[in-house]
DNA sequence: CAGTAGATGCTCT
DNA sequence: GAGCATCTACTGT
């Protein structure tokens, strides 16, 4: 099923990012529909958060889509080159989200092939909107209940067991709070 | 394997 | 003009 933005919008952006961990990212786009079920995801806590965008309440045309209602897209550029794919979470007004890191193809794997060229999996943000043809243009702050992009859950169980929790990646820069463990992993897969 | 350099462009100071 | 929520290709074992 289609997961509606109210999922997205509790108040919790770490329990969120590890709920998402086991969902489908589908999208539908230059006419091919595929999704990959999401493997890593890490939470970005707005405010008191050295490592969000949006610490401090800083709103830049940037970052203006995760001062949005939760359940929309924040699609941006990194390094120039890799596009990174986050959904906004909590109410309008209060700037959290969670980044996808990773997914493995779960249906068109053959066009996630060919999007992905050498590359074997989909692991490292970057990737994941190269496998799923995501682009900051086309694809930033769009509700996510319905195509392009949308999130939708299969019911495969996920124990707790399952996952690994720790610190986030590539946020060194923020002090203190490279070390909240805001990432979720799924260990099998 | 590990380690590193280079690509690349947008955002904010 | 610096610095990124990164990835690849290439080096040397």
């Amino acid at each position: 099923m289609i997961l509606p933005s109210s999922f997205f919008q509790r108040p919790d952006v770490v329990e969120l990012a590890r709920d998402m961990i086991g969902l489908l990212l589908c999208t539908h786009i230059d006419g091919q529909v595929c999704a990959g079920r999401i493997l890593e995801a890490e939470a970005y806590a707005g405010l008191n958060d050295r490592a969000s965008h949006s610490f401090g309440n800083r709103r830049t045309a940037r970052n203006e889509p995760m001062y949005g209602p939760g359940g929309r897209s924040y699609v941006y550029l990194c390094y120039g080159i890799h596009h990174l794919f986050n959904v906004v979470t909590n109410r309008e007004g209060i700037p959290q989200g969670v980044l996808i890191r990773a997914v493995e193809p779960a249906w068109g794997e053959e066009v996630i092939r060919n999007r992905l060229g050498k590359s074997r999996a989909a692991t490292g943000p970057g990737l994941v909107t190269k496998a799923l043809g995501i682009d900051r243009l086309r694809h930033n702050a769009l509700p996510l209940d319905q195509p392009p992009v949308w999130i939708e859950s299969d019911g495969i169980p996920l124990r707790p067991g399952d996952l690994v929790q720790g610190p986030r990646v590539g946020v060194d820069y923020a002090g203190e709070d490279a070390l909240l463990p805001y990432r979720f992993r799924w260990i099998f897969h």
